[in-house]
DNA sequence: AAATTTTACAACCGCAGTTGC
DNA sequence: TGCAACTGCGGTTGTAAAATT
């Protein structure tokens, strides 16, 4: 991509020389990045107006800050977003909404721009496919009952080998699940999901286990009876199993509150899952 | 094989909140 | 207390790469 500059225009009145000055904008060099990364080694993040002007770097203090975060940082996750994250990341979103960087936050490793042009290029493009709004309940509410029960099987059946039933580690995980507060002041508790900074052999159903209160009933309850587990082990299909239930609801019942009569006809799984999950 | 379209993602912009003088 | 500078967030855009025609 060719250099661009700009003539950077500053807000005060009287401009100085020094204010005065070409901005570059467009894809960072490697040479740029050596600088700012040598620079924020040494003295650390923060101050970035400083940093842009004592790195030698002709960028803004925005531009070094959004670099050194979504790029350079060396805790930066790369790669595809994985089964489990994209399931965190249908989550919260539904707890959250647009709040990236509070989403983030549940994600070490992976940038609020990350999950967002996540959201952008996956799941809106699926609303738009299904000709619906990305906030329509009927949106929603395929996510919450097809999409993601979706998804938890489909992290069931990646690890499968590892995964008896699960009741025990249910109780393990409640101890150190995700702590969304209603207030904004969410938090990541101690030794959260280790397995996304790290190399932890804790299994994934553990994990997967500990985002939400979805997860009694999905791996089954056995006070209640209700055991979506038990049903894809016992070969029922996704959409045959008669009685599974997520979060306390039962789909079919729903699906055809939310999608009218002729759910089975026109949302079955080849319309739907061949939408949501080919991505 | 070339042209066109789509996808993925890095980077920019404007705004609002915070901080320091 | 008011103002200017700084910082962080979410929305948007630009573009290289990949996929499709």
């Amino acid at each position: 991509m060719m250099d661009i500059y700009e003539q950077a225009g500053f807000s005060s009145g009287n401009q100085s020389e020094e204010e005065i000055m070409d901005v570059r904008k467009g894809s960072w060099t490697a040479e740029e990045d050596n600088k700012l990364m040598e620079y924020v080694t040494v003295h650390g993040e923060g101050r970035w107006n400083l940093v842009a002007r004592c790195a030698g770097l002709k960028r803004t203090g925005k531009s070094c800050r959004l670099r050194w975060l979504n790029y350079l940082r060396p805790d930066v996750r790369r790669g595809n977003i994985t089964l489990e994250e994209q399931l965190l990341i249908l989550e919260l979103h539904s707890h959250w909404g647009n709040r990236w960087s509070k989403i983030a936050q549940y994600l070490p490793g992976r940038t609020d721009n990350e999950i967002k042009n996540y959201w952008r290029t996956r799941v809106q493009k699926q609303a738009k496919q299904l000709k619906c709004d990305v906030n329509s309940k009927q949106f929603r509410d395929t996510m919450r009952y097809v999409w993601m029960p979706r998804l938890k099987e489909r992290i069931q059946a990646s690890t499968s080998k590892t995964f008896p039933g699960q009741p025990a580690t249910n109780t393990e995980a409640s101890t150190q699940s995700v702590q969304v507060n209603e207030s904004g002041s969410g938090r990541i508790e101690p030794n959260f999901m280790p397995e996304f900074s790290g190399s932890s052999s804790e299994s994934l159903d553990t994990r997967v286990s500990s985002l939400s209160d979805l997860t009694v009933e999905y791996w089954g309850n056995p006070q209640q009876g209700v055991n979506y587990a038990d049903n894809l082990q016992n070969g029922s299909g996704f959409f045959s199993a008669g009685n599974w239930c997520v979060d306390g609801v039962d789909f079919p019942a729903v699906a055809e509150e939310v999608m009218g009569g002729d759910w089975m006809m026109e949302w079955n799984e080849e319309n739907i899952w061949s939408q949501l999950c080919e991505m």
